[in-house]
DNA sequence: CGCCCATCGGACGTCATTCTCCGGTTGGTA
DNA sequence: TACCAACCGGAGAATGACGTCCGATGGGCG
């Protein structure tokens, strides 16, 4: 019955494209930042425009794609038994040291989006649940909340973002160090 | 003699078109940020927009104009006797909810424009007088540098700029207070 | 083998913004 | 009063990005 149509041209070179839009976005946002020029990355990749939006209809399903990663990281390394506030807030930061288009989607304009809603809040959560631990052992302070650690990334990337790439790093670990300093109790 | 050329519709109408220029890129840089677009500036003075580029023939110089007095008064207040980091970094914070602009303008890629270096030398300066009698008293760490302070200040700003204005001042307090405990010893 | 259609790529229309150019206006001065 | 230099305003060219539309392509299925 070969019931359900199947691509023709397709299944291989469609995948090949998307997952080409895919990489050169994430180069694309980790140089330019979230705004970066979709047309650009449609050109980086070898692929027309058409390709593009056909994938991705708007900016924020090709970020998500991008990001999915990113999240799932989080999410794991959350969720190993023994990890602390500290080691998920380091790895966020070097994230964010790559690309500051991540934690960008998450505070933009866009983040009213459902997706980004949802992506944001399985952030908050995943921070959340390591707060009473860092609380226990006095590396949190009794009044900061989830929210704010959220919000303290979101400046860091807001810096990040007007720097140069090479002043990133340096820059991220100064700040850090003194927001670190700054949620203790 | 009249040997001094003296212009003719002039000094009046010139005076007045500057200033109304002023006054309105003020209120566009605040509600819309420091990219808020010259036509509407132009439009909002009642001014053509060949006059806006006569007068102020590129973005940093319209800027420049606008936050003269911020600079001024924090110089005023730095100078002032018995005045501490705190008051100043008070008033700078203040500056930067009422309109993120400023401190855009000296973080962002402009910063490479000599005279937006000299503002922002000129605000690391008056940063940097307060800093000894902070140290003495405890409120600041004896490794952090003036340069921390307006990266710090940056980093605020950099987030307001993409929250609603409702939201400015909450959260800008929020912040504050997280990093002010940030910069303790 | 040849048709068909999902998929491809990029040309194109739209829009926002920047900045220039130039004909028109005005008021001080002779 | 009449001239004309300085100033005015806005039309519009140039730029760069977005998102759509459509003719071309080529792999699978009959």
């Amino acid at each position: 019955m070969t019931a359900t149509r199947r691509p023709n041209r397709g299944p291989r070179a469609a995948a090949a494209n998307r997952a080409a839009l895919i990489t050169a976005a994430r180069e694309a946002f980790s140089a330019t930042g979230y705004d970066a020029p979709l047309t650009e990355v449609a050109r980086a990749a070898g692929v027309g425009q058409g390709s593009l939006y056909r994938h991705f209809p708007d900016r924020i399903s090709l970020a998500l794609a991008v990001f999915k990663d990113s999240v799932a990281d989080l999410e794991t390394l959350a969720a190993r038994p023994g990890t602390t506030l500290d080691d998920v807030l380091d790895l966020l930061t070097e994230q964010t040291i790559a690309s500051t288009a991540f934690v960008d989607m998450v505070t933009l304009a866009s983040a009213s989006d459902p997706r980004v809603i949802e992506v944001r809040d399985r952030v908050g959560n995943l921070l959340a649940g390591t707060l009473p631990e860092a609380r226990r052992t006095g590396r949190l302070g009794e009044d900061v909340t989830a929210d704010d650690l959220l919000l303290a990334v979101g400046m860091l990337a807001g810096l990040l973002t007007r720097l140069p790439a090479a002043e990133r790093r340096t820059t991220a670990e100064r700040m850090w160090t003194l927001l670190r300093h700054g949620i203790e109790p």
